[in-house]
DNA sequence: CTGGACTTTCCCATTATGGTAAGGTTTAAC
DNA sequence: GTTAAACCTTACCATAATGGGAAAGTCCAG
């Protein structure tokens, strides 16, 4: 055996993505179909631990799956434009940016509620009253 | 027919809440069942309105279905302690904190890899880079 | 050669929402 | 009075990413 070849749990390991995520990423076709074993086995390589981390990198940073499958086609094209990769990231950026600003005005709104519920034994509560008229 | 008794239609334009999901939440039941004509169809009251619209309204604000459950409950028991509806408002804030510090940390992490990237024809790209060596 | 640790595939669950299809009902227009 | 549009019903499927579990096969160390 290639000491480089491991199976799907020493990849999980080395890699920080699970055996479960790993056969998903395979199903999907964001992985390439590792090699097998005579018995069935998925063995990886050096190479193939390597996208997983880039994966699992995308992943920590918030990249849907849809962009990570163009990140790693750019990542594995040589001749890529660094455009095309900073217009992906820009735009997962912007997506963040929506988001904190949408949790950011939900979480202000609750601030205000709460600051005048007295959140004691008492049943009168600007809260619920706020929820029952916008 | 009473004149405050509406079609699901009707009710999802007056709440903002679609047909699907009303349908929805008497399913997993969230709200009680409506009153049937006797073909069959769902007839809404303005007490059921008025319901739907606190769902929105608090979806709006970002909270889970299972808080809403409980938010309703506390909503229509005369004698909640106001303390407890505080006590489900102030852990989604956390929540929400919690989710926006991540998001901000991603952000930043990006805009970091962003700001080194060319972003122009040629294929060297410190984005790439940092996904590829975490 | 046996038991434990691993692997395989398959199915189900999550969260909240939407779409579609096949069929019944109501209503307004002719 | 019939018909067509606009509504309603249920049932199933889909989304995004992840985990849980079962049943069965494989590998290795004692």
């Amino acid at each position: 055996m290639d000491s480089s070849s491991i199976n799907i749990g020493g990849a999980a390991l080395t890699s920080g993505v699970s055996a479960k995520m790993i056969r998903h990423y395979e199903a999907i076709g964001l992985i390439p179909k590792p090699v097998r074993t005579f018995s069935g086995y998925r063995t990886y390589s050096d190479s193939d631990i390597h996208i997983l981390r880039f994966i699992k990198q995308a992943r920590k940073l918030g990249f849907s799956m849809k962009q990570i499958a163009v990140l790693l086609s750019l990542w594995q094209n040589r001749e890529r434009p660094s455009r095309e990769v900073k217009t992906v990231a820009l735009q997962h950026i912007h997506e963040l940016d929506e988001k904190i600003i949408e949790m950011q005005a939900m979480k202000g709104t609750l601030e205000r509620l709460v600051k005048h519920c007295h959140g004691d034994d008492r049943p009168d509560c600007p809260i619920l009253d706020g929820l029952a008229a916008p």
